[in-house]
DNA sequence: AATAAATACTTTAACATTAAACTATTTAAT
DNA sequence: ATTAAATAGTTTAATGTTAAAGTATTTATT
């Protein structure tokens, strides 16, 4: 290599520096490419190991129950699962046509609903567990569980970031 | 704590062992939950960001055109997205329909098709990557590259091993 | 050569989701 | 007190996906 002028210099300057952009955005492309296609993967492979034709989204609000409150408004849901308050209602009808959760209207507001968690509904989330338990048994042979919780610990921070930014869903609850 | 006998000692061994299965079950659980959330909201935020009503799946084969190869037929297009070929074609109508892609008849064989991205096709997808960079720049900006990185391959991994387990999808192009 | 099986792709019905429009109720502003 | 704005939830139309059934073509079997 000669030698260059300063203008040159700059030039092959600018252009590492793209190169570099680029290398970057495509490590975050194929980042968030990743995490959706493992995303479709266990979603479909959970569901289809629950009983009763629950869904995942029906499994998840049965779930939360148990993790963290025992009872809740659909918006309150709709905006722990950062879906539209139209899917919580469909998946709460679907919860309450088979007798898993109840709804009934809040005392405090008119507005506001009332949902619980029934009986049956707990049994089924116990079924629901046990029978997904082979899989991250499975999973958990293969990966070690110190790893993953550190994963899980970057995820988080992600989520964190991506949840608090402009560019998030309006409003969850709509 | 006072003395055990062998009986009981083995009851508390039991219970150990038991607890620490359920953390690590609830590890997994929460890492699966942590992705299935980031794929949600990245795939909102990128799609948001594509021109022209461009969805994931429309941009993603754009893509696939400049990243792997010049032509395809339905069926490896949808073994590599891992969707069902009933997918895929929805997906390559659409894009026909926009100009972005021409699809013909195969002339080695009368049953598959050959898909080939056109002019259009390949300036809609510059202009789509255009369009996102902002997204992956800011990202970029909170978020060490080499550490993405870091973590893709481990992502990497992760699918690796579930494409190959029993509970994939039967036949990716049905 | 005839028939069965496999392969490539399309079509259809069902479903979960979103965005937007809608109803009802509560809160705030004047 | 009225009126406007905000909030909670539902409904509707559209969309992308799956599973399953259907069509056409190729390959294997006999």
């Amino acid at each position: 290599m000669g030698r260059m002028t300063a203008q040159a210099s700059q030039w092959e300057a600018d252009v590492q520096q793209r190169k570099k952009a680029e290398d970057e955005d495509a490590i975050v492309f194929g980042f968030f490419n990743e995490i959706g296609i493992i995303s479709q993967l266990t979603s479909t492979m959970f569901e289809r190991s629950l009983p009763e034709g629950l869904t995942n989204s029906q499994f998840g609000v049965l779930n939360w129950f148990l993790r963290v409150d025992t009872e809740a408004t659909p918006g309150r849901l709709a905006t722990a699962f950062q879906v539209t308050g139209g899917a919580m209602t469909n998946t709460l009808k679907k919860l309450e046509a088979k007798g898993l959760v109840n709804i009934e209207p809040d005392a405090s507001s008119g507005r506001k609903k009332r949902v619980t968690i029934t009986r049956r509904g707990r049994a089924l989330r116990e079924k629901a567990i046990a029978a997904a338990a082979p899989l991250f048994q499975e999973f958990g042979d293969q990966f070690s569980a110190r790893k993953i919780e550190k994963q899980l610990r970057e995820l988080q921070k992600i989520r964190h970031y991506l949840d608090t930014r402009r560019y998030r869903r309006e409003t969850p609850s709509q």
